[in-house]
DNA sequence: AACAAATACAACCGCATTGGT
DNA sequence: CACCAATGCGGTTGTATTTGT
């Protein structure tokens, strides 16, 4: 298998493991006066020992201005969890239908918080019910096949996602931050009314 | 107080996709 | 069309912090 992995394989060693103040001020400094661009010209000419990769996810993840931070409220939870029943692990899709909140941050959040909680409620109801919410989504009965690992997640996305968007394209007209969470959810209300079984 | 276990979160890795040449 | 670099995504691992004994 082709190895494309280019920011691993550079000549120099770039730097790993968790982001000092200093790295995140440097990285902080020169998205604010730049902006987004190419992130390996970033990486190196923010003077940082990194590859352009580990700038993007310290950006996106950590640094960026409009990240909400804290815990997350019972409103998002419940959007999160009723997104996740119709999107399954598309965690970006998830993220980009709550304002201020990153994909890898829900990730966490489910693996770590939903997912146990969840667990727990199954088996003190349901003794034969193990994490249906991971592996029985809405794609499996609008495809037919009811399969449902990562991979074919994302082999069977191109399959189904093409038929929901145009029926219930994303984002709504006029979205702003402030009526996102709003627009979720009557955006999950057409789209599970159309394609509950 | 010391240690272990559990938890939460940050970051990395591998792969797929995209866009340029 | 093939190739390559850049980017984006989801799974996984690593680590700091908290909680329990």
């Amino acid at each position: 298998m082709r190895n494309n992995d280019n920011d691993n394989n550079n000549n120099n060693v770039k730097k790993k493991g968790l982001w000092s103040p200093e790295e995140d001020e440097k990285l902080m400094n020169f998205m604010v006066r730049n902006g987004q661009g190419c992130w390996s010209d970033i990486a190196r000419n923010a003077g940082l020992q990194r590859c352009g990769k580990s700038c993007r996810l310290r950006w996106i993840n950590y640094l960026r201005p409009d990240l909400k931070r804290g815990a997350f409220s019972p409103q998002e939870e419940h959007l999160i969890i009723h997104l996740h029943s119709i999107l399954g692990n598309r965690w970006s899709q998830i993220a980009a239908r709550l304002p201020g909140r990153t994909d890898n941050e829900i990730k966490n959040f489910w693996n770590s918080t939903i997912k146990k909680r969840l667990k727990n409620t199954a088996t003190s109801s349901s003794p034969n019910n193990s994490d249906s919410s991971d592996h029985t989504h809405l794609k499996a009965n609008v495809v037919g096949g009811g399969r449902c690992s990562c991979k074919s997640t994302r082999q069977l996305e191109s399959a189904w996602i093409p038929h929901l968007r145009r029926a219930h394209p994303w984002p709504p007209n006029s979205e702003t931050p402030s009526t996102l969470i709003t627009t979720s959810w009557s955006w999950i209300s057409s789209t599970t009314t159309a394609y509950s079984t």
